[in-house]
RNA sequence: GGGCGUGUAGCUCAGUCGGUUAGAGCGCACGGUUCACAUCCGUGAGGUCACAGGUUCGAGUCCUGUCACGCCCACCA
């Protein structure tokens, strides 16, 4: 059995994370909870981590999926569950070339100088530097991954998954290579997908070009047709000009032939029901090689494809004089050089959308180009329907809407990359019969013609693609590893929503591909982080925020409460430091409550309590306790983290430090030894369920302060999850009233500006209540500070030189001598009176309403009439203090 | 061109089977050296729940429309 420690040997009064967190998570790490023990007969829980590109640092981003995935991991492992939350690392292709790439050009290098092999390792060298900071990061977070079971997406272990899953989809025929249109990056020189593209509505411009006609024999005529195009540079790809089928302007020339300008290609002008008769002249120029719609056109009307730019996006020699010009100095001249030879008409303005590398921004060109795709429909359909037929769950719901319209309408992805950094595609191509070999292990001849002259695709993966496996890889697939047969499907996939078809889909359609089982029953979206200024974090505005830098000033626990509760799932959260301080307050406060609490009930835990010492104020917060429990473990049940959390924040400090400390204060002072006793107890039990609650919301706290109880079994992390237990609503309605009097005396005093620390006479006026009220005499005495503190069933007479106030069903006379203008009294009696009555006549007009009696559920009515007793109650009492008034 | 979200106190946000008098934190005002805590304690002010209709006995909550802001998707040359 473990032991739990204190982190400090003494508690000062103001609790300072920075003393204690890294030492909390050192003795969890050591102590190998972290790693949970395989038990066939418990169901696990358990959570993949969405792997932290190792491009970088964490960035504040992070502390989300911490904050959340933490919590579940926590409290389930405290349910008794064995819990793995499976921790790793993504290479990030693109993202992390890019990067190193940036440093290389800071030496005034590029990749091509270092060559292939040299830039990898470099690119390695980074991995290592950075994956070890995330790593740590994440501990400084309070991450209670299990370290043991690590992963990177470049492991050899993931690698050879991912070629398994490249060979059996190649097998299937799920993968094919082809001559398509694909997203170019010049900058990155690399094929992208279409999720990677950035749409920006640009304000472009739309030339308006004329096109002369060839004769028969292919001469200049005297007619011409005019196209307009907001990319003019890709006139010199033009194959042809289309026209719509129906569009009477164009009919006469439809198998007539055009003349490029600049280059005089003769180019035929054809009929396609794809071109829009309203959009510019309603004649389009077709460049299938630079443009989708027009490689659409272009294959239906058998048109030839001339690629014009080079994947620099220079143009080529294609150009003619244009060739070696980059796209918008050929834009520039041949702009230039239509308007002197009066081919341009006209340049209207025109916004549209622009699609830019969403990695560095550069103007994406559709290009046509020899790509590896993967074939997407029958991947598709299985994972709609499991969604479906809700094997997968979205929280919260609405972004499952958002998932099938994707679903829907979804294109073949393209997962090949002129990249150096990542999967290289497990392909090779033979140079004697030219046929590819496809396999899992390196080959050392061609599968077809055996020959050794092979070479492999230099092509690496789309990086999603082994992000896709992620789910089952990291557990050992395609082996039938115990770990996959034991944590496989996963619980809970907790990321955030702008990763959905990135990563959740693809995760989804490849997880039931390969496993036959989606790869996780729920997925939980956070919202995203935004600044003060509700703006999107990035690098480029300069508004990231190192958690670590947070975690220095607040603590981690502060940084996780707040994230956890300052919102609710899927909604964007601004953070600010108001709120970072308020967390770190509670935090402070709790540690606070606890040194009290010890410091009351000494080193020895108290022996258990016979049921019959517990006073009225013991009973009242340990019902208040368990119906927070219930509260808090339902709440997180379903996944609303934030509301549990503000729940035993409100009960913590508005139930248990704000009333029963001052209540136990007082049953002290005043009690027997065997009221001390039910007191210690019940403050450390108290003090134990909250702390239990609170740990996967703010673990480190929570675990230090628990190093300090006396007798404790064990570290909080594996302490056991709370249990409701029964509530005593007597009780809790007994103290309710004790509060509303104690409220009630503070308001008046605080209003007539009695000193803090005097006392004022009251009389409490309380019906069958008096007797209860009368054995909580010493709390409203002290808490209230009331002297002499008079507690009657009825008055003879009542008091006329006295403010008056009610109290729930309680009447209170303070009577400040002197102080007391009759004439205002009376004033204010009668404005009560008349609020009173009105109250009563809406509560009286709902009772007699037909349609409320009948169709309202009965307790509701039943609560209605009790309102009523009670405002009647009221009114009486206040008549009373009238006519007394006079 | 489609779709989604948000609009509640000065600020940041809760409010998930529609049910009394709509909550919290921060900020603000007033008062506090009560032996756990000034990272604190007590008290208070502050909201026609964006707007207009509708459904209902009853609407911040459901429906329709409008306005404002934000986001996502989309091959309009």
């Amino acid at each position: 059995m473990l032991t739990g420690e204190k982190f400090q040997t003494t508690m000062p009064s103001a609790y300072d994370h920075s003393q204690i967190e890294q030492k909390v998570y050192e003795v969890w790490e050591r102590s190998g909870i972290f790693t949970p023990k395989i038990d066939w007969s418990r169901k696990p829980f358990t959570i993949v981590i969405p792997p932290p590109n190792v491009t970088g640092e964490l960035h504040n981003g992070h502390s989300f999926q911490v904050a959340f995935e933490d919590l579940m991991i926590r409290w389930r492992r405290m349910q008794g569950i064995p819990a793995l939350w499976l921790p790793g690392t993504d290479h990030a292709g693109i993202a992390t070339q890019n990067v190193v790439e940036r440093e290389l050009a800071k030496q005034g290098k590029t990749r091509s100088d270092l060559g292939r092999e040299a830039f990898e390792q470099m690119v390695w060298d980074w991995r290592e530097k950075y994956g070890g900071i995330i790593l740590q990061q994440l501990r400084r977070l309070g991450a209670s991954c299990d370290w043991s079971r690590e992963r990177f997406t470049m492991d050899s272990m993931l690698s050879r998954a991912v070629r398994e899953a490249f060979v059996r989809l190649y097998n299937k025929g799920l993968i094919y290579q082809g001559n398509y249109i694909v997203n170019w990056c010049p900058r990155c020189s690399s094929a992208i997908s279409d999720l990677e593209v950035d749409h920006e509505e640009t304000e472009g411009k739309l030339y308006y070009v004329r096109y002369r006609l060839a004769d028969e024999a292919g001469r200049h005529s005297d007619q011409f047709v005019t196209v307009a195009t907001t990319r003019p540079e890709t006139i010199l790809g033009d194959t042809g000009v289309a026209v719509h089928p129906d569009d009477e302007r164009y009919k006469a020339l439809v198998g007539r032939r055009a003349i490029l300008p600049a280059i005089r290609r003769l180019i035929p002008i054809i009929a396609d029901p794809a071109v829009d008769p309203k959009f510019g002249t309603g004649a389009v120029k077709v460049t299938p090689a630079h443009d989708p719609n027009d490689f659409d056109i272009g294959q239906r009307a058998g048109l030839p494809i001339v690629v014009a730019m080079d994947e620099a996006a220079r143009m080529n020699q294609e150009a003619g004089p244009y060739a070696g010009l980059d796209r918008y100095e050929c834009r520039r001249r041949l702009v230039a050089d239509l308007e002197r030879d009066g081919l341009l008409v006209k340049i209207e303005p025109h916004t549209h959308a622009v699609g830019h590398c969403q990695r560095c921004n550069t103007v994406i060109e559709p290009l046509l180009s020899k790509q590896w795709f993967v074939k997407i429909k029958p991947l598709a359909e299985p994972a709609s329907e499991a969604v479906r037929n809700g094997s997968i769950h979205f929280v919260p719901e609405r972004f499952t809407k958002i998932y099938f319209n994707w679903m829907e309408n979804i294109r073949d992805w393209c997962i090949s990359r002129q990249l150096w950094w990542g999967h290289r595609i497990p392909v090779w191509y033979c140079d004697d019969c030219g046929e590819m070999t496809v396999a899992i292990a390196d080959p050392t001849n061609c599968s077809h013609c055996g020959s050794a002259n092979i070479q492999q695709d230099p092509d690496v993966l789309d990086t999603w693609f082994s992000s896709g496996l992620w789910p089952f890889s990291t557990l050992g697939w395609p082996d039938d590893s115990e770990d996959l047969r034991y944590f496989y499907p996963t619980s809970v996939m907790e990321t955030g929503y702008d990763i959905i078809f990135f990563w959740v889909a693809r995760m989804i359609m490849l997880g039931i591909e390969f496993t036959g089982q989606p790869p996780f029953r729920v997925v939980y979206l956070h919202g995203l982080l935004r600044d003060a200024k509700g703006e999107k974090m990035s690098k480029s505005k300069g508004n990231v925020v190192n958690p670590l830098d947070l975690i220095a000033k607040y603590g981690a626990d502060a940084l996780r409460f707040t994230i956890v509760t300052g919102g609710s799932p899927g909604q964007d959260q601004k953070m600010s430091d108001s709120r970072l301080e308020g967390s770190r307050n509670f935090a402070n406060k709790l540690w606070n409550a606890a040194r009290f609490v010890l410091m009351t009930v000494g080193d020895d835990r108290p022996a258990a309590v016979d049921p019959a010492d517990l006073g009225v104020t013991e009973r009242w917060i340990l019902s208040r306790a368990n119906r927070t429990v219930e509260d808090v473990t339902r709440l997180m049940e379903d996944y609303q983290f934030g509301e549990a959390g503000r729940i035993i924040y409100d009960f913590a400090w508005g139930e248990f430090c704000d009333w029963y400390l001052e209540l136990a204060k007082i049953r002290l002072q005043d009690g027997s030894d065997r009221t001390r006793q039910a007191v210690h107890h019940t403050l450390l039990s108290v003090l134990e369920t909250i702390l239990r609650l609170l740990h996967p919301f703010m673990p480190f706290v929570t675990e230090a302060i628990w190093g300090h109880l006396p007798n404790r079994n064990g570290l909080l992390v594996v302490a056991n999850w709370p249990v409701a237990g029964p509530t005593d609503s007597p009780a809790e309605e007994e103290i309710g009233q004790v509060v509303e009097v104690v409220r009630a005396i503070r308001n008046v005093r605080a209003e007539f500006r009695v000193p803090a620390g005097s006392a004022v006479a009251a009389i409490v006026v309380a019906g069958d209540r008096a007797p209860r009220l009368e054995s909580n005499r010493p709390a409203i005495e002290r808490l209230a500070r009331t002297s002499p503190l008079t507690i009657v069933g009825g008055l003879a007479q009542r008091p006329t030189e006295a403010f008056h106030l009610l109290a729930g069903v309680a009447e209170v006379y303070l009577p400040f001598t002197g102080m007391i203008d009759l004439a205002k009294e009376r004033e204010r009696t009668a404005v009560e009176i008349e609020q009173t009555r009105q109250k009563i006549a809406r509560v009286e007009e709902r009772l007699s309403s037909d349609g409320f009696v009948n169709k309202a559920p009965a307790e509701v009515v039943e609560r209605e009439r009790g309102r009523l007793a009670e405002l009647n109650e009221q009114v009486a009492k206040l008549i009373a203090r009238a006519e007394a008034l006079g």
